[in-house]
DNA sequence: CCCAATTAGTAGACTAGTCAACTAATTGGG
DNA sequence: CCCAATTAGTTGACTAGTCTACTAATTGGG
């Protein structure tokens, strides 16, 4: 009961909210944003998706889905278009563009990692990694890629 | 290299957007959400304080900070008045009604994180708390209270 | 085979965070 | 002792998430 204002709820916060300013930093100069970095490695993991699928991938909202690709599109990284099977959907694919930026991407995604955890060893890195995959895992469920 | 799209940026978001839908389910009869309630903790450990140090204390921006508080005011839970020494400062502390609201938030606090860890052994739980407290340790530096 | 239920996507209202620009008060060094 | 620099707070623009309500397309059971 003592301690609660100190206790995992404000450090997850004040760590995730230390991780978005270091992504931001990092992804700025590809014009991205940490709301949206993350649509893209699920797509270079396997192109060509539905928004939905994307949406369950990455753990988000479908609105939010919706606007990080649409913007996404409009950085000219990803094409939309109208499933050809299912009119309700929509299929979602990188372009060449996207596809030329992923270096990039994962060289911004990893130097923010490394300042994440600067202050941790490494099987303590290890560690933090698999108890969040943990407790992850049941968010992710059945969706997994 | 591969499978940063998994690695903690994602679980990390993932797990924070967990823990704020658990607080706000626990939160809401209490007419309160994740953004505010760390402000009534701060005052629980010691009233009476500038809206700086909440800010600080929280690990948000003066501006969160500010918006926070006017809500928490609104609801009743703080009082907000001019400091008579520093004619800049907004001297924050709690109401009667916010102190008698202490053990019921222990209480919505305390069963948010319950949900949050439950798939985590005792064990496993101490863990994380250590790792994350070890990390944010720098991101709150020199103004613990 | 058709209609009810489900599913994909969009749009709007809301929460909460950031940063930058601004005002006003305080402080400290020349 | 005064003015420049700092500090506290507010406001506005922006990002990004949630949920709800809505449309349109698909599907599956009677």
């Amino acid at each position: 009961m003592i301690d609660l204002a100190n206790s995992e709820a404000r450090h997850l916060a004040l760590l995730h909210r230390q991780m978005i300013k270091l992504l931001d930093q990092e992804l700025a100069p590809l014009d991205l944003g940490h709301g949206r970095y993350l649509y893209l490695f699920s797509l270079y993991l396997r192109g060509d998706r539905r928004q939905q699928e994307l949406a369950d991938l990455v753990g988000a909202d479908k609105a939010a889905a919706a606007r990080a690709l649409a913007r996404l599109e409009a950085a000219g990284y990803v094409v939309r278009r109208p499933d050809a099977k299912d009119g309700r959907a929509v299929r979602v694919d990188l372009t060449p563009r996207g596809r030329a930026l992923r270096p990039r991407l994962e060289q911004a995604a990893e130097n923010s990692i490394k300042s994440f955890t600067a202050g941790l060893t490494d099987p303590e890195h290890g560690e933090l990694r698999r108890l969040l995959a943990k407790m992850a895992a049941p968010l992710l469920s059945t969706r997994e890629e």
